[in-house]
DNA sequence: TATTAATTGATAAATATTATCATATTGAAA
DNA sequence: TTTCAATATGATAATATTTATCAATTAATA
């Protein structure tokens, strides 16, 4: 989102804004909202935690990010809105983009009444750090 | 899971299992701990919500149950622990399975040295219930 | 029945998120 | 530019969920 479509959103073009969409631009890593606030912090030392949940919210409100539930333990934030699935490291939570469209289709009967609105798929494995790490200690 | 397999997974019979255990089985809910607590307690009045998480994390080490990371607000515990895929209503957070045995084939190069070990797809729809209570109020 | 290792339950602590609200800032209008 | 109202921020409290601690209890075995 650039500055353009902040005011197109009716949005005000605070600072705290820019250097949280600024972090986010390209960012493929899924921060949570701590790692957010940590990052910007460095360069931006007034940040508050609650701005950072604020807007992360307002901006999933508009649609510009998506908020990930891969994570158990915390939320995780996606500054690419459009679909697209997940491959999640059991060990160390990293989380990557799979852009596959596959075509998941639900008969009738085994959708119980609901409407159906999209989907989301969550891949399991090990990243190749953690495979490392494993291979020369046990369990 | 019944009495044999709790047993020769080298568990106690406690009367709080049985009871955690009777109130899931068949159930198709994928409640939250604090549902589970809160059915219990009727019955059970002296079960700590401490016993609950205990019983919980034990089931599912042993693989008798699954957690669930569908809801955002808190987890969801499945009492069937095989793959399956999930549908969750986006407004009342209902959870419905979908036995459906998708091949979602991940082409080597998009796993980014990632070892896949499983997947897990949620639906996200609205129930026939939200449905009906959305249909002649607004938003 | 005695023993002991596992389990429970009360409670504290940790973690993550949301709410509150006084103060500050933005953006638009004058 | 200055003024002003709506919006946003930041400090902090509150809430929600989950995990940790540990003394007391209980299940299973001998
Ligand atoms: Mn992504
Ligand atoms: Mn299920
Ligand atoms: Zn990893
Ligand atoms: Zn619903």
């Amino acid at each position: 989102m650039d500055r353009q479509k902040i005011k197109e959103a009716g949005l005000k073009l605070t600072p705290q804004r820019l250097a949280i969409l600024d972090y986010l631009r390209d960012n493929l890593e899924h921060p949570s909202a701590e790692d957010i606030y940590k990052a910007i912090l460095e360069r931006f030392p007034t940040m508050s935690f609650a701005t950072v949940y604020n807007t992360l919210e307002t901006l999933r409100e508009k649609g510009a990010i998506q908020e990930l539930t891969i994570d158990p333990q915390k939320k995780r934030f996606d500054p690419n809105p459009r679909p697209h699935h997940h491959l999640i490291c059991n060990r160390c939570k990293k989380i990557l983009d799979i852009h596959i469209d596959y075509q998941l289709h639900v008969p009738e009967e085994k959708k119980n009444g609901f409407e159906i609105v999209g989907n989301h798929i969550e891949f399991y494995g090990i990243c190749p750090g953690c495979r490392l790490k494993m291979s020369g200690m046990q369990s």
